[in-house]
DNA sequence: GCGATTTTGTTGAGCATTCAACTATCTGCC
DNA sequence: GGCAGATAGTTGAATGCTCAACAAAATCGC
């Protein structure tokens, strides 16, 4: 009956498990940290870096949820969340009167500039660090493959 | 004031965001469809697979916990809502009498045959056939540093 | 043995995410 | 111009996770 079913070899089974595990164990440390020293979820801290970086930090709400790739569902929800803590506003888009612009204030801004040091310190802890440059530039040619191939190029809902 | 920070250079900032979005969209699809096409997030899956490979078919609750990769709190829950389901039983540890035994049932057992096929095939379809042989060995060899470098040792709560 | 500490597992509150349903607006087409 | 369908964003309910607090039982140290 598992006749159509390609199965993982042992090899495969413990890549497939090494990498669940890893993946799942950085970003939740990385989480938890930021979370702890920064009061933010990574999700949300993300959020801020894509404002940040946006022209005039703000963008439309559908490409805000394009490059954090999330939901629309679960971005509308995370920048009301944004509005409460006064990191984030909203201002209507002048071109399109469905739309919405998420704007990184500066007391927006002041967050995720004290947030960012720990964090950037974390990732290279957690994860440069472990690696050699060989591994990095390994890691990123499979990461871009994967992106490529899981087609993230639209809002997941 | 960031002289001490180690900030990421440009192919560090481009190696990780592709990590962040490759690992998120993966584990988000296969997510998606174990929960659309078995009613069960992949988390639970994960359960009923290392009780199914255990002996007897049971696990103590730390164990499971660790195994898995989470904390004691998750796993409570959600064993809680796996035995409402019918898929796993709890009985008491026979050695220690603070433990329980979380027990895989047949029911149990038969929602994981019945989700496995189709989940072994994303994985297959949207892991490794995105990568060669050579990138595979690649992020095994990865993903183990990482776990290492990351001391996945101990239930994260 | 016995008190201090550790370990085991659960619980409840709060938060984040998902999914489906919904409104409002825009675009394409005739 | 006007209607059909697509797109933008929000909402609420349900679900799962985190964190801190807790009870019970085991273990350590003397």
């Amino acid at each position: 009956m598992d006749l159509m079913t390609r199965w993982l070899d042992p090899d495969e089974q413990r890549t497939w498990r090494a990498f669940l595990t890893a993946s799942r164990a950085l970003t939740e440390t990385l989480d938890r940290e930021l979370q702890r020293d920064a009061g933010m979820p990574h999700a949300y801290y993300e959020i801020l870096v894509r404002l940040s970086e946006a022209p005039g930090r703000e963008l439309r709400m559908t490409d805000l949820a394009l490059v954090t790739g999330s939901s629309r569902s679960r971005l509308s929800h995370a920048v009301a969340r944004l509005e409460t803590a006064g990191w984030v506003r909203r201002r209507d888009c002048p071109t399109d009167r469905r739309g919405q612009l998420a704007v990184l204030t500066d007391a927006g801004f002041a967050a995720l500039a004290a947030a960012a040091p720990g964090h950037v310190e974390g990732v290279r802890r957690h994860l440069f660090d472990a690696l050699s440059p060989a591994q990095v530039d390994q890691l990123r040619r499979i990461s871009e493959s994967l992106v490529d191939h899981l087609g993230v190029d639209r809002p997941l809902s």
